[in-house]
DNA sequence: CTGAAAGCGCTAACAC
DNA sequence: GTGTTAGCGCTTTCAG
């Protein structure tokens, strides 16, 4: 015991002690590990149980220095704090962890800076890849990638335009679609609460929808009522009150996902408006929020647990094969529920 | 020109690049991004000035190597898919930040064989201590961080029989007082809904809570109609249904937390079951549901941010001094709202 | 305050 | 199949 490992006394075995235990060499422990089908039976077998008896398990570091690769996908996500990216993580942290990969999780609370900021933190703490949310952002983010080599998934949107890997769905086709839905009922007085636009196209193409469906019906889309307020149950509501204190109140309000839509239900509650006989309301997502609400909320379906998994497979292929696989489009989904009708007449 | 890199043409800079470029030695260059105080100020204008122009930026695995640890503490948490832990995992992640480490967050999914697992790869993953969810697991995993020297600090619970390092709160006192309110106002045949109580000593000190407030109340603790299921919205729902089911009712049904509880008024509504005058419905957490649903649950406060940025205050600590913090107990509120009254007579 | 140099523990050619 | 060995890029004594 002649190690001069100094104040800490914390002998953990490597490599090299594993080898000698079991009369091989470290590159034969190494294989025995990395690459089982290389080594012969009987060899691992001693090998490894080597290793159990003396509890080893690899150096991070030594190996990340050594394969030039740390087997970690970073992901930073808008926020936590909800339920909307909540669903897809969970799942795509568990397809990772499947293929031995570990994901690392960040937010930007919606800001920029803070996700250029995560950026640069997760390449340094060695994310070989990362996954990010939506296409919109500084172009310097995608250079300092590229020339870092660090491969890069955008979820959740679509986008035919953008050459680069994505996995998603078509935020304005979606939304579209379910404005289309609320005009055929009749309404002409349409209000929207959206999350703010700016660096948000996921929320701009939402915008974008409802106004192609409002042009489809020969509405002026320069008449929709728009409030861009951040994502949160509070801002719904205090958005909806606005919107309902004004003179001509819309018929129906369609809100840029369900934690808006549910604000601005309980501000028809509050105000004892009634919903959806006075005022239509529109989510979008379907987060498990959609159906504990009472009425439950017309909103459109993300398919979020397959999201997550694809962009999984899809990160694993691109660092597997060195690959850049086209862009996926999922398909969303209209749930039809008790907060939207037609107005009254 | 003449590295060796192989086929992938990426030829980031080294610290010997930097150290070249900026005419210095490459220990000088590291305490100018480690310790900057030690060098002379005209010393290290040139060596960040070249750092910048060189796009260095240090590779994480090497330094991992050379610094025996990562700047990475690892978290595991029952589960991302509710706001139960999300609140308090992103107060911890920034708290982190703050202080230059990352957060790796993983999911047990309520499974103690998953944490276990969890835990492991964690470790490997180079984690420089964990945070885990209560107190309650194999005494194995304790022993494992032991050796390898990994600390550990348990949040979520308050227990002042472990010794351990832990910042939570009392789960029994908190949830006997919630009792203590239901029982004052005349209940008397009283249901529960908790989560799986193996395995999960919140939800056990829960119930004991429960039964404690009984006993103070004179009534046989046995004679709570306890149902355990796992967390969710639809398992609070259908616990719910059988108890309503039952020959005599509880006149109210205190639920292991917020998921639980809204799935119970979910079913209280289907039912026909008007709350809180049939029946009153309490809850545990106080997320941001709770004040969603109507009529607005009754529950217990639980500090989540606060609990998030002390635990990361007290993991840097252990962290920098290699010192064990004692135990430390939050605070918890009664929150009465709307979904708790007196039994109707 | 700065430089020289010895590793940190592992992987991946390459040789046998 | 298995062994040898040269690094991977950085931190950290130890001298000066």
């Amino acid at each position: 015991m002649n190690r001069k490992l100094s104040d800490t006394y914390r002998n953990l075995p490597t490599l090299a002690d594993v080898a000698r235990s079991a009369g091989v060499s470290t590159a034969t422990v190494s294989r025995c590990l990395n690459s089982p089908a290389q080594v012969q039976q009987a060899t691992r077998d001693r090998v490894l149980e080597a290793v159990t008896t003396l509890g080893y398990s690899p150096n991070f570091g030594a190996r990340a220095l050594a394969a030039r690769r740390t087997g970690t996908i970073g992901a930073i996500i808008p926020t936590m704090e909800n339920a909307i990216f909540a669903r897809a993580i969970q799942a795509f942290q568990e397809a990772l962890h499947e293929n031995g990969v570990t994901l690392l999780v960040a937010s930007s609370s919606y800001s920029p800076e803070n996700e250029a900021d995560q950026v640069r933190t997760l390449v340094a703490r060695g994310a070989d890849a990362l996954m990010l949310i939506g296409h919109d952002r500084d172009p310097g983010i995608y250079e300092f990638l590229e020339r870092r080599g660090v491969p890069v998934l955008v979820s959740w949107a679509y986008d035919p335009t953008q050459a680069r890997p994505a996995i998603g769905f078509d935020n304005r086709r979606a939304m579209s679609a379910l404005a289309d839905e609320v005009l055929r009922l009749g309404h002409v007085r349409i209000g929207m609460i959206s999350a703010l636009a700016a660096g948000n196209d996921r929320a701009r193409d939402r915008i974008e929808g409802v106004r192609d469906a409002m042009r489809a019906h020969g509405l002026d889309p320069q008449s929709l009522h728009l409030i861009e307020t951040p994502y949160s149950i509070g801002n719904g509501a205090e958005a909806m009150a606005g919107m309902m204190a004004a003179p001509a109140r819309p018929t129906a309000v369609i809100c840029g996902n369900d934690v808006l839509a549910v604000g601005a239900l309980q501000t028809a509650r509050q105000m004892g408006i009634h919903v959806p006989r006075e005022v239509s309301i529109t989510g979008f997502d379907d987060i498990e929020l959609a159906t504990v609400v009472a009425p439950a909320l017309t909103t459109v379906h993300v398919p979020h647990r397959e999201m997550g998994w694809q962009a999984a497979r899809l990160l694993v292929e691109m660092l597997g094969g060195g690959v850049t696989p086209p862009p996926v489009c999922l398909e969303t989904e209209l749930c039809l529920r008790g907060t939207l009708a037609a107005p009254s007449k």
